[in-house]
DNA sequence: CGGATTTGACCTGCGC
DNA sequence: GCGCAGGTCAAATCCG
């Protein structure tokens, strides 16, 4: 199935932390949020045939209106923003009214990411998108949620196919080069320290796009108590959707650091 | 016709 | 050990 040449150094990938690394087992999903202490918040369920340790996540939460409007108005991304999604499954998950669908990354063959998308209990309005990278493999998602994430979500939300943006030329010399060429150019400036490696986070908020960092909190009071400054609505009912136009222009970053904790920006 | 999506079944890990 | 839930597979179906 996916390749693992193993080409890719840890290091490979600017945008996953030490700590999320070394804190991967204490990954808590956005879900997480409402799910019962005792199941998900250390639990990452992440693919069994996988193996558990090897994966890197990354959580996003993009405003739906941000990708509808992405969607029909056409944006383009840069080239290396575009990767190209397929979907693979979709499972309801309890709990949720939203099912959660699963997308591998065929931007390139034997491209081992993956990400899944659902929409956000906490905020409807909002889709949860959660990038899996193994180690050894950098994640495309890191720099590229801009436009995966839009396109996933669109396909989410609009329950049409996910497809790359018809990029560019560029783009497809990008995928003749295969994947370690097209991630070549992420390690070019892949050592980053702590303070530039989610710099990304400021190309997405140029876009009007709301991110969401989900920080690997270790303790899952903290979580609850930023999710709740990020989130304070409950869970409401579908009619929401019908206020997707509504949505407010805000963008904020969410991000956890190591000996700091929790930071929030809010527009 | 080829590629992508859908969807039910199966597999695996975890909690009880 | 069993049941539950999440993640993946693969055949069927859809679409350009």
């Amino acid at each position: 199935m996916d390749s693992d040449d193993g080409s890719f150094k840890k290091t490979s990938n600017p945008y996953v932390t030490e700590q999320e690394l070394e804190d991967n087992d204490n990954f808590s999903s956005e879900t997480g949020a409402e799910s019962p202490p005792s199941t998900t918040f250390n639990d990452t369920k992440l693919s069994p045939k996988k193996g558990r340790k090897s994966i890197q996540q990354r959580v996003v939460s993009v405003s739906i209106k941000d990708v509808e409007g992405s969607r029909y108005k056409g944006e383009s991304a840069p080239p290396s923003d575009s990767w190209a999604w397929r979907k693979y499954g979709q499972k309801p998950i309890k709990g949720s009214p939203y099912p959660r669908g699963y997308y591998r990354c065929s931007s390139s063959k034997g491209c081992p990411a993956r990400k899944q998308v659902e929409r956000s209990r906490l905020d409807p309005k909002m889709l949860v998108i959660t990038y899996s990278c193994e180690h050894n493999h950098p994640c495309p998602a890191s720099r590229n949620n801009s436009a995966s994430a839009k396109q996933a979500a669109a396909a989410e939300t609009t329950k049409t196919a996910v497809k790359p943006e018809p990029s560019s030329s560029q783009h497809d010399t990008e995928h003749e080069s295969g994947t370690e060429q097209r991630f070549a150019h992420l390690t070019d400036d892949s050592i980053l320290t702590t303070g530039d490696e989610f710099a990304w986070f400021g190309e997405m908020e140029t876009t009007s796009l709301t991110v969401l960092e989900i920080p690997l909190f270790t303790e899952r009071d903290n979580f609850d108590a930023d999710v709740q400054m990020v989130f304070p609505m409950k869970e409401e009912d579908e009619s929401l959707f019908a206020d997707l136009d509504e949505l407010p222009e805000c963008s904020f970053v969410f991000r956890h650091q190591r000996n700091v904790g929790p930071q929030v920006g809010i527009c």
